[in-house]
DNA sequence: ACTCCAGGCGCC
DNA sequence: AAACGGCGCCTGGAGT
């Protein structure tokens, strides 16, 4: 049976609701309601009306929160807006009576978001992100007003906008006495998407997606996570500002050290004069770097130093095409040197990130590479002072194309070294919350390869790695079974040699680990070894002590070279290398160790054979989830796709439409089940396999193992056929070192009671 | 002063 | 035959 989305979403039962708020402000992401407005279909048209009836702001608020829930309480009705979550949150902030009607609204999956739908199709289309006009990337994802044009080929979205952001003004006033701009642009805004909508489901909208549109079957499911992540950001995060004022002091000394160590790569920001000759401005401006200079730098490193021979280039300047004016020369990337085997970006330039800095060998420039306080100086910190007075809220970007979730913020991307994550401080007394709370985080185990499997079991029909998962219920047992057959030993012996921390052990279940994580999404010999060069990856020594390498060095690790690069190649089969590399680790890759993962898990060659024969068909690639009867079926597909993106996809996307069940699941326990551990808790935040919480500590343990039951329940839905394992761990602090520690405790279940695992900040001071 | 882009880099 | 993918933010430099 096919979905219709005009069955699903019937226009004729469906009512936007829009409101007019006061500003988002830090730390705010529910600010109060001054009015709101709804549109329904009518005999003849559409029939939009502004609600803010009475004088005061309360007086409005309240009649509106009387809308929404005549709205929310009408059987099948459905709720159509243009990111509802932000609306759905000040709702409740006005009214906490509504949670129940919002939440079975989502749960009878009658809640339609159009910024949602144009995204869904969008990734049908291949088109994610982009504006299919142009093929442009859209700079802060779908808005109304995109979605508009696009949809309905309007570009008066915003006509009456000018009072959008100035409805604080009117609050206190009777709407009669609104200037009429202000009582037009809440119907447009309700209007809008009504239309919106019934193009989306029935087709006939005016623009170059004019509906009906694709993938709406997903609609429920993303609408719920976008409340559920919504709900989240709007509790937010709170950073601990003894911790984040001693990371500022720590990074400014070090960028201070590095600067003067480094002086020659940098100049003044105001006047442009290098950091070594002095200025005029000295003091006043900041440095910046002279990426000219380490470009420079990297070409003389890696033996160029011929001035450059491009037409029209003199010292590294040529004359703009378009202005006239001297630029940088394309050929030498301003250095004015032929840059002779020096690494080259796909666009041709010259590579000066920090692998071929370190990769030089140069004594100047490795430690050069070397600059981490710079990403936390200028990225993580500016943020994270903001969180010291009022909480971290965020914004939340519920679909993105592999349909994983993503923020206009950092929390995804926050480094797990340096002290960044562990300035994130759980509320307690020290920030005047009423409840002490702790971090609660599970993750999921190796998740990905567990989707693997059960994609290849779909796609195959087989799948030896469900196999190993099964046998052993551990999805770690999938690193410790490659190590073991690389290695030549039983599994048991490696399994007891890894226990034992024997370092030949554990390298060879690093490069395990490593090969399960990149091989199945079509990774080759090549990239293969330039990934685990990375810093991340752990380090290798040569057999004399004397070096120390970032990374894994296969040449060094598996066969005993004394150094690694001793040859080194910038070509591989004909195709040139995105940096220069070690000529023995590729041949290891490509001759033993490539060729032995694709033994242990053979599954795999026939699951890539399945993904070409879908790009050869189209390159749309169905977004599995499972039928109920042993099968898979398709809630979404995702179109425009090349081998390794559908390679890495297809198990990507289910392990993400998992992950967002157990995030709703969560949520809608915390929120609604006050019988449950988890009730009173709050999903913060969300980071494609991990939900962190804060769960309130008296109960902590009990919350802890309801995460871990509920995260495993809900990806089994998704998984069937493979184990799924989720890990807990408990904190002051968020920290991915964190590990589960117990005490011994008969009261709770085993016997043992999960606590945090680290100390909260008076505690770690004392000590 | 502003936008745009490439490059770089953090995470899963 | 061969092929990791997915994100968003910051910086410096070029263009306007």
């Amino acid at each position: 049976m096919t979905f219709d989305p005009a069955r699903a979403f019937p226009p004729e039962r469906a009512a936007t609701l829009d409101l007019e708020t006061f500003l988002v402000e830090d730390g705010l992401l529910t600010p109060p309601i001054v009015c709101a407005s709804t549109a329904r279909l009518a005999a003849g048209g559409v029939a939009a009306r502004l609600v803010a009836p009475g004088v005061s702001r309360v007086e409005k608020a309240a009649g509106v929160a009387r809308l929404a829930r005549e709205l929310l309480a009408e059987d099948g009705l459905v709720i159509v807006g243009a990111n509802l979550p932000y609306d759905f949150g000040c709702l409740l902030a006005e009214d906490p009576s509504l949670l129940e009607l919002v939440f079975q609204a989502y749960a009878e999956g009658r809640v339609f978001d159009v910024l949602i739908g144009q995204g869904l199709h969008a990734i049908a289309e291949g088109n994610h992100g982009q504006d299919p006009r142009t093929g442009r990337d859209l700079d802060g994802g779908y808005s109304l007003e995109l979605v508009v044009a696009l949809v309905l080929g309007r570009v008066d979205a915003k006509e009456h906008a000018w009072w959008r952001r100035r409805y604080a003004l009117l609050a206190e006033l009777p709407v009669e006495e609104w200037p009429e701009d202000a009582r037009l642009y809440p119907v447009d805004d309700a209007r809008n998407p009504l239309d919106v909508m019934v193009a989306m489901v029935r087709g006939g909208g005016g623009g170059v997606t004019p509906g009906p549109h694709r993938n709406l079957e997903d609609m429920a499911a993303q609408a719920e996570s976008a409340f559920a992540l919504h709900l989240g950001a709007a509790w937010g995060v709170r950073a601990d500002g003894e911790r984040v004022h001693e990371l500022r002091a720590r990074v400014e000394v070090d960028h201070a050290e590095f600067v003067r160590r480094h002086a020659r790569f940098f100049k003044c920001a105001a006047c442009g004069r290098p950091a070594t000759a002095g200025c005029a401005c000295q003091g006043r401006a900041d440095l910046k770097e002279d990426r000219r200079e380490r470009k420079r730098a990297v070409v003389l490193a890696y033996g160029g130093g011929a001035p450059c021979v491009a037409p029209g280039c003199v010292d590294g300047k040529a004359l703009s095409m378009k202005t006239g004016n001297r630029i940088n020369c394309a050929a030498c990337s301003g250095t004015g040197l032929y840059p002779a085997g020096a690494p080259r970006t796909p666009t041709g330039g010259i590579k000066a990130d920090r692998d071929a800095l370190v990769e030089s060998g140069d004594p100047e420039l490795v430690p050069y590479g070397d600059n981490e306080p710079e990403k936390i100086r200028g990225t993580y910190l500016p943020w994270l002072e903001r969180g010291i007075i009022r909480p971290l809220v965020l914004r939340p970007n519920v679909l993105v194309a592999s349909g994983r979730t993503s923020y206009y913020d950092i929390v995804q991307t926050m480094s797990r070294e340096g002290g960044v994550r562990e300035c994130l401080r759980a509320r307690g007394a020290w920030c005047g919350a009423p409840v002490e709370y702790c971090f609660c985080s599970v993750d999921y185990a190796a998740i990905e390869l567990c989707t693997l499997a059960q994609a290849c079991l779909w796609t195959v029909g087989w799948s030896r790695m469900a196999d190993v998962l099964v046998e052993t219920g551990s999805p770690g047992a999938l690193h410790t079974a490659l190590a073991a057959r690389l290695r030549g030993w039983s599994f048991d012996d490696m399994k007891k040699a890894v226990k034992a921390e024997d370092p030949v052990a554990l390298n060879f279940r690093w490069t395990s680990k490593s090969l399960n994580f990149g091989l199945a999404g079509g990774m080759g010999s090549v990239k293969f070894v330039l990934a685990q060069r990375r810093k991340a990856a752990g380090k290798t020594t040569s057999p004399d002590g004397q070096v120390t390498y970032p990374g894994l060095r296969f040449c060094v690790l598996l066969e005993g070279a004394a150094r690694c690069g001793a040859q080194v190649v910038t070509e591989w089969r004909g195709r040139p290398t995105p940096a220069p590399v070690c000529r023995r680790c590729v041949e290891i890759v490509d001759r033993d160790l490539r060729p032995a993962w694709f033994r242990e898990w053979p599954e795999v060659e026939s699951y890539h054979a399945w993904v070409s024969s879908m790009v050869d068909a189209g390159g749309e690639a169905p977004c599995f989830v499972p039928d109920g009867d042993g099968g898979w079926t398709a809630r979404r597909v995702r179109g425009g796709l090349e081998f390794t993106s559908m390679a890495n996809g297809s198990f990507q996307s289910l392990a993400a439409d998992g992950a967002k069940a157990a995030l709703r699941a969560l949520t809608r326990e915390a929120y609604l089940d006050s019988s449950s551990p988890l009730y009173g808790s709050r999903v913060i935040f969300f980071v494609h396999d991990e939900c962190v919480a804060e769960v309130p500590l008296d109960r902590a343990d009990a919350a802890a193992r309801r995460m871990v039951e509920v995260m495993v329940r809900e990806m089994k839905r998704y998984v069937p056929d493979v184990p799924v394992v989720a890990e807990p761990a408990l904190m002051y602090y968020w920290s991915k070192v964190a590990k589960d520690r117990y005490v011994d405790d008969p009261a709770a279940p085993g016997g043992r009671r999960l606590v945090p695992w680290d100390e909260p900040g008076e505690a770690r001071r004392a000590a």
